[in-house]
DNA sequence: CGCATGCTTGATTTCCGTCAAGCATAGTGG
DNA sequence: CCACTATGCTTGACGGAAATCAAGCATGCG
């Protein structure tokens, strides 16, 4: 249930068998979520965190005008709001973008696992900091990079991070989204997001039609976004 | 010498004697940076943490052109590189942007840490939660603010911030940056930052002169630019 | 079949970037 | 003490990337 949790962590740090065990422990129901429907309100003090086993989930950011931005994406694997362990509340809205399912581990369980496994802690630490990186690549992409490159940027990030769980090849990958929604991602209106999506096709970079990102030229679309993937720390090491 | 950083932490979460004890005897030696300086270079492994003490610091990333976007302004008392102790090295440079003095904290010491200091380790990891959610509310900024409401935005939020560490009150604060460094934050050029600049001066709201910012009107200011302080996370509790 | 949702393309507008030049200030050195 | 220079601020003219507005098309579902 929660491998593809695990194979994340492994990527990136050491997990023992006591640890595994502990993190299992903490696990307790299971749920499922319909396409648009908020996982984690705003501004309302959380006394668990979400894994997110299946589907794509996202943070994001309402503006007064209606407009959204979103701030990062989840893929399964991810543990999208472990900072509400220790912020009590979060500053932003976690939805799901398609049908999900997610487990909950009460902010309990997590105390435990603190109170009693430094290492572990300091992975899951880690896992909080990744995000960070994340968040800063994207704030390059918003400030500083055109259309097309933040385009690449996005779709080159997803299909390492998808690929670390099993859910991405060299070929591509299912992405489920709209055009519009990766428009709230980048900045981007839907209608730029298409015409630039249009380019990228025509230069035989890539596809991305019908929920499923075809990744024709990988080092094409790197090098059209700037891409490099050390923010994505891919190394295993003692944290 | 580490009153501010003292104070950044009471502002959000307890910190015992015995803790704060902890705190002073990880602190290893103190060093001076003039300005323009590279503090912690990028993807280069490292073994300490810094502590600014006096000055501004920023976290920013490259580009190939010879851009660079600044992804969070540090202010004394912030940990500018906490981060480092688990990601093990940076996906971005840390610069000085004025002379600055910081204190170095070993990993060592840290590890210490967070095998003895259960609690305290979470209120230094709700403190990389909160680089996090600054570096949300940015994405917000770049995405989808004008240049107005960014410029807003971030002199609302580093009125905030000084005043927690002692060093800006309601009238303003001291910030010795260009208004070219002020540009790198938002994602705009010196250009249009000087002309938003003056409008925000004509309009009553603020004023940012010789290295001073001056608040004439929070509350329009805070208007101006969609603020809404929860993002900072400016209450004590027990993380 | 009818409707909703999302994709696609064209025409026009706007915000901000680029380029350029003048000005103010402060620091330097003869 | 006063050129001289560097750095940063200010303003104007022009250009461009993306937004906005609008309409038609494709797809899927009840």
């Amino acid at each position: 249930m929660i491998e593809r949790h695990l194979a994340k962590l492994r990527a990136r740090g050491q997990v023992s068998a006591e640890e595994e065990q502990a993190i299992r422990s903490a696990v307790s129901e299971t749920r499922e979520y319909a396409a648009d429907q908020i996982v984690v309100p705003a501004f309302q003090d959380q006394d668990h965190s979400t894994l997110l086993l299946d589907g794509f989930m996202c943070r994001f950011k309402d503006m007064r005008n209606g407009q959204r931005q979103i701030t990062e994406l989840h893929v399964p694997g991810d543990f999208v709001d472990l900072h509400s362990f220790t912020l009590k509340y979060l500053d932003h809205e976690i939805l799901a973008l398609t049908p999900c399912r997610a487990a909950f581990v009460p902010h309990q369980n997590l105390q435990r696992i603190t109170d009693d496994f430094p290492r572990l802690t300091r992975l899951y630490w880690f896992g909080t900091n990744l995000d960070g990186a994340i968040h800063r690549e994207w704030e390059v992409s918003l400030g500083r990079r055109s259309a097309r490159a933040r385009l690449a940027t996005l779709f080159s990030e997803l299909q390492i991070r998808l690929g670390i769980v099993g859910l991405a090849d060299d070929t591509g990958y299912d992405l489920p989204l709209t055009q519009s929604d990766v428009g709230e991602c980048l900045g981007l209106t839907n209608v730029h997001v298409n015409r630039t999506l249009r380019e990228l096709r025509e230069d035989g970079l890539m596809e991305f039609q019908s929920g499923r990102v075809t990744v024709l030229d990988r080092p094409g679309l790197w090098r059209a976004g700037e891409f490099d993937p050390r923010y994505l720390y891919l190394q295993q090491r003692t944290r």
